[in-house]
RNA sequence: GCGGAUGUGGCGGAAUUGGCAGACGCACCAGACUUAGGAUCUGGCGCCGCAAGGUGUAUGGGUUCGAGUCCCUUCAUCCGCACCA
């Protein structure tokens, strides 16, 4: 027997599936579609395992899906804009461009060894001017609409990177890609008016019961939506008015002191000549040189100063002290707020650090009425007290009243707030998409005309360590002229965050030479939305929520007919080795490369999916591994031995009378069928339908031994076991299936369906139990009625030893599976 | 601090609806074949025990004829958010 060569026979099916365009596919009304996705790569140079782990997972779902008569669509394709290019083009000299279209034919050939079943006729690269021309596209329509916008702002600055970040790309205060510190830092920079969109980003959650729980909550923890009040208070003497947001409307007669933000607009002037100034100023300086981590830190210790101004409760006339603190954020809310130390823990702590009263308006059953007795700040349930007229009432109700008579009163009114940013695009950085816009001495910002796009990024710059971006000195990009009126004019040389080019790459997908429009209304039509969307949960915040974002302005705009882009979500685990995430530093990276050498694509990708469920971690095992080599190796002997035999036998009808080894393996390759089925569909459990898969294939080994085989029914099991692993393991599935006689490609079969006869047994195991116990099992006909089942029970020798001196009782019978006798 | 998840043999994991805990695989042990075996095949394999049997799913309790699964308690680990007014 020829042994299993995976090498010969993946180049060679690998080669022919490639010639035969086997992965193409159409828009096809006749067929229902299925849009299968893989999260697209950054062209880091190699795979690495955690690529292979999502696309084998993508594959097996893509020729599930196939073999049942879905057409599928399964690109693939680089998300090719980022720093990294830039980081090799300074450290070896090579440009970008040329970088990053090497790693990519790299990967390429990589992935190709895997056999994934993409169609690569719809391969895209974001850094090609084709694609990032409708990133340009995106933003003029953003632009056109008013949702794209500059302003001046505080924003996020890494130093390391020289760019500016998203509030997303923030992580415990550090740049997310390079862990520098970041800092603040005032800049005029294009925004994307996500904010527009928050209630919906939020509501439309609800629509999608296919992702994951846990990445919806994160969702709704960062879109942060909260219910409040927003009202004004006057400043004595000033005309000037401060506003505030609470979500404790109930608590507004506690208000003992007030607190702006340190960067708060109005603290210049309300401290301007008065005798408190240069400490104020001192102390804004201060808070203002903190780095993020510090300032935003919840252990960090409160800090603040009084002003010497005043505002006016508008409820009760008191006068408030206004003081400046470091634990007001500027950016949430107004930038204010009014504080209620009896019922706010932050508002406690600082009023016991600045001797400042404390006055309970909220008493709940057991709760101190003495502010003196309060240990901590009371933030249960209650009802209001020293609040005027307003005593008696719930939190609930108090917070409903007091908004009502503030609304009618003219102070303030209901609103909701959001943790949501708009998200801000703007990259000082050179390897990205040029933001279409053009400043004009005369007419400001203009964009730049449609048929104009794309501006091209100049692919030939000279890359100087001033941190600086190359945009900057190449004047033939910069210098250009007006679109409005014609004269002298310079460039935008910001570029856009790569964020902006996924955010829309699968409606790209649909129609990837789409030349007029990012895609045609007939391709997207007919494939959007994603079916299933396969990608890690280090996505669950940036980009899942800006492609669900951009879905829905596409849909504002007529481009789309959906208003969100994926309706499954599977976040797979990472790829550990010894217990933690594999890395360069760590030394313990296992190569894609070499496993695919030394024991072939089909053992890489079905130890992977069998280790571990998907969206857990998994541990990498070499031993496991060779495991899974061994049973393709299994697979092979089995199927090989059997070969000629199949071969030679024509489809007949029936079996023929089966003997008991006959029969099971009947049973066993239609349970397995049944298993693995559902095992894929609705659970996505590939380690349990592999496991099936080898049960069976153990079944059929054994059956090697019984004395009279039926060579129809090797076949049957022959041929199901090769149907179902073929997902997993598609090359030597398909050489197998040749090698069994077949003509046409196993992957162009229909997915085998069970027969309910076959799963029929006419006799069935009991357990029988005394107290719950098991203590004897029974072989009893499937069919028997409840009271037969418990006469049988209770007939057993071995119950009845065991019941001796007892009383029964109670029977507890369940048909099919078990006998409970309760006896004492 | 808040939110979410997870705790099952030596290991990865299974048990889908409350009904035989440990499927499948790895490792290990014994045997067969063999000049040899890191190939292959057969058998064993939670723990205690020679056995009968007992015991066992992080912890302690509860519901139930019956709990890995449901409820409560405590602990541990991981992830996310973290002064959001």
């Amino acid at each position: 027997m020829e042994k299993y060569d995976f090498k010969r026979i993946e180049a060679k099916w690998q080669t022919y599936w490639e010639a035969h365009n086997f992965y193409r596919v159409f828009e096809d009304p006749t067929k229902p579609k299925y849009y299968d996705l893989e999260m697209f790569p950054y062209p880091s140079g190699n795979l690495h395992m955690g690529h292979v782990r999502n696309y084998a997972i993508g594959d097996v779902v893509a020729r599930f899906k196939t073999m049942q008569g879905f057409n599928v669509l399964h690109p693939m394709g680089w998300d090719s804009f980022g720093l990294p290019a830039e980081n090799a083009a300074l450290k070896h000299g090579i440009p970008p461009a040329k970088w990053t279209y090497s790693n990519i034919e790299n990967m390429k050939s990589q992935l190709k060894t895997l056999g994934i079943s993409y169609d690569w006729d719809r391969e895209v690269a974001s850094c090609k001017p084709d694609y990032y021309k409708f990133t340009q596209w995106m933003f003029l329509k953003l632009y056109e609409k008013g949702l794209a916008y500059k302003r001046r702002a505080a924003v996020n600055w890494c130093p390391s990177c020289q760019t500016v970040l998203a509030n997303e790309q923030v992580v415990d205060g550090s740049c997310e890609r390079c862990e520098t510190g970041v800092v603040k830092r005032q800049l005029e920079q294009w925004f994307f008016k996500i904010t527009d969109y928050a209630q919906r980003l939020l509501d439309d959650l609800e629509t999608l019961p296919g992702w994951p729980e846990k990445v919806k909550t994160m969702q709704r923890n960062w879109i942060g939506r909260s219910e409040g009040l927003e009202f004004s208070m006057s400043i004595e003497d000033s005309e000037e008015q401060m506003t505030v947001f609470t979500t404790r409307a109930d608590t507004v007669f506690g208000v003992t002191y007030m607190v702006l933000a340190p960067e708060h607009p109005l603290v210049e002037q309300l401290v301007a000549g008065r005798p408190e100034e240069a400490a104020v100023k001192s102390f804004v300086d201060r808070i203002r040189r903190l780095s993020e981590i510090a300032r935003t830190s919840s252990d960090a210790e409160k800090e603040g100063i009084f002003t010497g101004r005043y505002a006016i409760n508008p409820m009760n006339g008191e006068r408030i002290p206004i003081w400046l603190a470091n634990y007001v954020l500027m950016d949430y809310g107004t930038g204010a707020i009014m504080a209620v130390p009896a019922h706010d823990q932050r508002d406690f702590d600082f009023a016991r650090k600045y001797e400042i009263p404390i006055r309970v308006v909220i008493q709940g059953s057991d709760s101190p009425s003495n502010s003196n007795d309060l240990l901590e700040a009371y933030t249960s349930e209650g009802l209001m007290v020293n609040s005027g007229p307003f005593n008696g009432l719930s939190v609930e109700d108090g917070q409903k009243s007091i908004i009502q008579h503030m609304e009618k009163q003219g102070w303030g009114h209901g609103t909701v707030n959001f943790r949501l940013r708009d998200w801000l695009i703007s990259r000082q950085r050179y390897w990205g998409a040029p933001i279409p816009i053009v400043y004009c001495p005369d007419c400001g910002a203009v964009a730049v005309p449609e048929k104009d796009l794309p501006v091209l990024l100049p692919e030939d710059v000279e890359f100087k360590p001033t941190g600086e971006s190359p945009l900057n000195y190449v004047e033939s990009f910069y210098h250009t002229t007006c679109p409005c009126c014609g004269q002298e004019a310079r460039r935008e040389t910001d570029t856009m965050d790569t964020f902006v080019c996924s955010s829309w790459y699968f409606d790209r997908f649909c129609s990837p030479h789409s030349d007029a429009l990012p895609f045609t209304a007939e391709a997207v039509d007919y494939w959007m939305p994603v079916d299933q969307y396969i990608g890690g949960v280090e996505h669950a915040i940036l980009h899942l929520m800006y492609a669900r974002f951009f879905t829905k302005f596409l849909f504002d705009i007529n481009m789309l007919r959906c208003q969100e882009p994926f309706t499954n979500l599977l976040t797979q685990g990472m790829v550990l080795k010894e217990g933690t995430k594999m890395s360069k530093t760590k030394g313990n990276v296992v190569s894609p490369e070499e496993i695919i050498n030394t024991y072939g694509a089909d053992t890489a990708r079905l130890f992977i999916l069998f280790a571990s469920p998907p969206e857990r971690d998994l541990e990498w095992s070499d031993q496991g591994v060779e495991g899974s080599y061994r049973f393709l190796n299994r697979v092979w002997r089995v199927v090989s031995e059997y070969a000629d035999l199949i071969k030679g036998l024509a489809d007949v009808d029936g079996f023929g009378e089966l003997d008991e080894a006959a029969r099971n393996l009947h049973y066993k390759t239609h349970a397995t069928i049944k298993k693995v089925s559902d095992d894929i569909q609705e659970r996505f459990n590939f380690n349990t339908a592999l496991s099936a898969i080898m049960e069976l294939s153990n079944t059929l080994s054994s059956y090697r031994e019984a004395p009279q085989a039926n060579p129809a029914l090797i076949k049957e099991a022959v041929v199901n076991l090769l149907l179902l692993l073929s997902p997993f393991s598609p090359h030597i599935c398909e050489e197998l299936w040749q090698a069994v006689g077949f003509t046409q490609s196993i992957h162009l079969q229909k997915w085998p369906v069970f027969d309910r006869e076959a799963l029929h047994k006419d006799e069935v195991e009991i357990v029988l139990q005394i107290s719950g116990k098991v203590r004897d099992r029974l072989i009893v006909p499937t069919g028997i009625s409840e009271e037969e089942l418990r006469q049988a029970a209770l007939n057993s020798e071995r119950i009845q030893a065991m019941l001796q001196g007892k009383t029964v009782v109670k029977v507890i019978v369940v048909p099919g599976k078990l006998v409970n006798i309760v006896a004492h």
